[in-house]
RNA sequence: UCCUCCUUAGCUCAGUUGGUUAGAGCACCUGACUGUUAAUCAGGGGGUCCUAGGUUCAAGUCCUAGAGGGGGAGCCA
């Protein structure tokens, strides 16, 4: 008597093989039938599809079909056979029946019919039992080991960067603090200011926001490394896009400079799609038919055709000759709206775009700056409906010019002496970028809110479950 | 944080210019049906109309405040 998985009797019914006995576990879908014969549609996660349970009537106890409702989980065993009904190839002829654990119908929040997304939120503990969740979590899997398999055939090292920080040098957003200290009774010094010195690390410290300027110096000795972990901004952002948690994967390259990191950004993106359309191809149909007609259509496009590559001060140019009546105004030195990468991606090239070459003044400290002495090689990448899902640019190198660059935007030198010295012992030049996995998953699975790809999303004011 | 929309049965939603006992589909319960495909058919039970005030002879409906949620914006990945 094997054990088996849905999944492989599904795919693989030649493992046990037509007329043979089977036990599989799951829960139940739905239950339909007459008084002679029901039919269960069991799932048990391994696939998006259920198994159709045959259940002659007359050979069970009433009472255990009874229970057997949306929701409940069973132990069948029974003959694999070919189905009579159209909708399945197999089915399995059940000859025993275990019920593990009921589920009362009159209280089991979960029915048969479709749900809203945002009461499958309030419910987020059940959620995974539903299709389309299940479908978000084995492609979240997916790609998690495509980007390790990605990385690791690359010959990238994974490097793990600290939870903890004293650092906010990037100032990539607002921190949430890390403190054991007692908040009713905060210790003060001399000036009344919050003594953190009494602190469990002996300095205000907080949740990280990028392993970056720690992955650099990772790169700086093994040339190719990547991180992929949790990250977290403090902001008050309540939009489809953002988390307070997310996940973020930051690859750093030394001897790369702005092109090749946009090659292997590129390549790396159209890897984790290919991987998923080879890989799970079952819950992209599922998500395709129930949620985004064009989802596998726009997959396919992404991985058949070049990103569009522009500079920043192109790309002003063709918004400017647009004629567009744009809600932010389009001059020369602006940071770019989302109206405005929306125009260029959806409207102007229909392609995902990499926009380069940004103004210094709008971009973060440790870019390179270039021989303009105006614009930083910096890189956004940006797809449709998302926006920006790659941030990244080729660093600066240059011991004085980074100093000098942290001297005009006063960032404390104390905070960073560890970063400049990479600059001063055997600099190269060397880039990278961070890629947040939600977005990634948004554009995958086509959902259209961020907190439906993660399982438990934090985001102000909710940190249930 | 700002703008905007929403909140009515377990779920999804309708409810007209304010008017008598607040409806539908699905779910649930009972029954019918010998292979169903979100099964079908008949019947039944099920409501703090988000909360607190207010206007009115009369409020699910109008006004004020609050709570929760959606969408857009900002911040960003």
């Amino acid at each position: 008597m094997s054990k088996r998985t849905i999944k492989d009797l599904l795919k693989k019914p030649e493992i046990v093989g037509i007329g043979n006995q089977v036990t599989v576990q799951g829960w139940v879908r739905t239950k339909r039938g007459n008084n002679t014969i029901a039919f269960i549609a069991l799932n048990d996660g391994s696939i998006v599809h259920n198994i159709q349970i045959v259940a002659e009537l007359s050979q069970f106890d009433e009472n255990v079909i009874k229970k057997v409702t949306t929701g409940a989980s069973l132990r069948v065993t029974g003959k694999l056979v070919e189905s009579q009904g159209k909708g399945q190839a197999v089915e399995i002829q059940a000859s025993e029946i275990v019920v593990l654990g009921s589920a009362d119908p009159e209280l089991y929040p979960l029915q048969k019919k479709g749900h809203s997304m945002e009461y499958l939120r309030e419910i987020a503990h059940l959620r995974p039992r539903t299709n389309y969740f299940g479908c978000v979590l084995r492609l979240r899997h997916a790609m998690s080991y495509a980007i390790h398999t990605y990385f690791h055939n690359h010959g990238y090292f994974y490097m793990h960067t600290p939870i903890i920080t004293a650092s906010d040098a990037e100032g990539a957003g607002a921190m949430f603090t890390v403190t054991t200290m007692d908040l009713n009774n905060v210790p003060k010094n001399a000036n009344g200011e919050v003594d953190y010195t009494q602190d469990f690390f002996g300095k205000h410290t907080c949740l990280t926001v990028s392993g970056q300027l720690e992955g650099e110096l990772g790169a700086l000795a093994l040339g190719k490394i990547y991180t992929f972990g949790p990250t977290f901004r403090a902001e008050n952002s309540n939009t489809p896009r953002h988390l307070a948690e997310f996940w973020m994967i930051e690859p750093e390259v030394a001897f790369f400079d702005i092109v090749d990191n946009m090659d292997m950004a590129e390549d790396f993106i159209k890897f984790l799609v290919r991987f998923a359309l080879e890989n799970n191809m079952d819950d992209l149909q599922f998500l395709n038919d129930m949620f985004d007609k064009e989802l596998i259509e726009r997959l396919h496009f992404v991985v058949d055709n070049k990103f569009v590559r522009l500079t920043y001060t192109e790309a002003i140019d063709i918004l400017i000759k647009s004629g567009r009546k744009f809600e932010y105004k389009v001059e020369w030195g602006v940071d770019l709206h989302a109206e405005h990468e929306r125009y260029l991606v959806e409207n102007h090239f229909k392609k995902p775009v990499i926009l380069t070459d940004y103004p210094k003044e709008i971009k973060a400290f440790y870019m390179k700056l270039n021989e303009d002495g105006k614009t930083v090689r910096a890189m956004d990448v940006l797809f449709p409906k998302i926006g920006e899902i790659i941030g990244g640019s080729e660093r600066e190198s240059d011991y004085e010019k980074l100093l000098q660059r942290i001297r005009d935007l006063h960032i404390p030198e104390k905070d960073v002496w560890w970063y400049l010295e990479t600059r001063k012992f055997g600099t190269v030049p060397h880039a990278g970028f961070g890629l947040g996995f939600e977005r990634l998953m948004l554009f995958v699975t086509g959902m259209q809110n961020i907190r439906d790809v993660i399982p438990f999303p934090r985001t102000p004011q909710n940190a249930e479950f």
